[in-house]
DNA sequence: AGTAACTGTGTCTGCCGGACACAATAATGT
DNA sequence: ACATTATTGTGTCCGGCAGACACAGTTACT
């Protein structure tokens, strides 16, 4: 598994030259996922896509399991390359260039759930995250968990509007939407501030993603600012802002 | 669909009683996920719990996509009660309740992802989360993304703490932690701020949840504080600290 | 030339979700 | 009381899935 993440060569010796490699296999896998969702891909219609049967795969790959680990660290890629700037700006960017990579592919937030081996191009975007909070006085934790609240927050506000193929309930947006309307209105009376909520808001939608963002940033300039404001050699202790 | 998550009665008229319910089928269904992960639920396992046969089945739920609605949202529960407060003490225990719900039924953080119909206790745990947001002088919008950037964040540490019985690798967690080392230690070049921070952090493992919250609720009060302390009448803009 | 390692193929198994025809059941109309 | 009719549970069947395994063909090393 990690070996294959982590593309270590298998040192060829004898025996046939295999006919395909990895990569490609990989890349037939993601051009499925991208065009039909991950729930299309299969061994079989990954083999149909390349000039070898479905058994053959399993000369690459030990499972499916571990097929769609390779494709999502391929498709995930490297972060673009960024200037260095303001810890804010840097980690601003970096989060919208983490959403893109999401809506490019869709279904990275399926594949890409739980605990799982990771490969060398989302440790890439773990470093690249951590680049940008290495003079902001937090400890080796905290940027820890700084990126992964950030993270989340744009993992889940691109799962939000994201449809995902395959497991569809035969309902098309508009029906889901009007039936949701339709019980917000008869039920309205369990959720009063719920219905005003959506009321107030309708229209102004897709503001999740920054909305969020600027939460997050500010909360974290705050804890940077309690930290460099500290001059050296006097120690103080945080505003503890729990509760 | 619709109609199954919000428990409308199908109005008996004539022919057999029916053997078992609804509510029944979603129980097998729970107990099955809760034990074994949510691949483990197959309608035949479903029925093997029950006293009819598989098919049968399909007569209380058009599929299983349906299925898995109905269990997710009564797995989920209703929201505990709590007595009311200021609003970030109330959203901060409203998150944890969250949180051990998550964890109570890990499987819900994969059957609830992506756009799908709502049901009761899910609209209701939305209804609760934004009674703590009223009177915080934020609109209706920024109310409902306040309460998506704290789900999203109390759901991906839930995720982060979670390994999926099903798609699993035959890799032991231990295991993972060691390739993971040992990975981490050959490319310890290309890494340098991961394993920096790793290292420093070692020990202090799950603090995530409080960490990301206490950010977000800070970011939120830096909000809420802007718009209360407008005094009545008087118009100004919030700072605006994007970038 | 012989052997050993390796690759691709075809066949097979057990599981899955679901379509469909059919018999049993119970309320309704006469 | 009896026929009608809607509804339930069952058994059978289908296509698709991941993967085990034996086997034949291919290549490099001895």
């Amino acid at each position: 598994m990690t070996e294959l993440l982590w593309g270590k060569e298998p040192a060829r010796t004898r025996g046939p030259k295999p006919a395909i490699t990895l990569a490609e296999i990989a890349a037939a896998g993601i051009a499925i996922a991208d065009a039909e969702g991950l729930d299309a891909v299969s061994m079989q219609r990954v083999a149909d896509d390349l000039p070898v049967t479905k058994m053959a795969l399993y000369r690459y790959v030990p499972g499916k399991t571990e097929l769609v680990a390779v494709m999502s660290d391929l498709a995930m890629g490297k972060p673009p390359e960024r200037p260095d700037g303001p810890w804010r700006e840097t980690l601003h960017t970096w989060a919208h260039d983490l959403y893109d990579g999401f809506t490019r592919h869709p279904w990275l937030l399926q594949s890409t759930i739980g605990r799982r081996p990771l490969g060398p191009n989302e440790l890439t975007w773990m470093e690249q995250g951590l680049a940008g909070l290495t003079d902001t006085g937090l400890t080796g934790g905290e940027q820890l968990d700084a990126i992964l609240v950030v993270t989340s927050h744009v993992r889940n506000i691109a799962q939000q509007s994201t449809t995902f193929p395959g497991h569809s309930t035969g309902l098309t947006e508009e029906d889901m939407q009007r039936s949701f309307a339709e019980i917000l209105s008869t039920e309205a009376a369990r959720f009063p501030r719920l219905v005003a909520a959506m009321r107030t808001s309708a229209g102004s939608e897709n503001q999740g993603l920054e909305f969020g963002l600027q939460r997050i940033l500010d909360g974290l300039d705050l804890l940077i600012s309690s930290r460099v404001a500290v001059p050296d050699g006097i120690e103080t202790l945080p505003v503890d802002r729990r509760r």
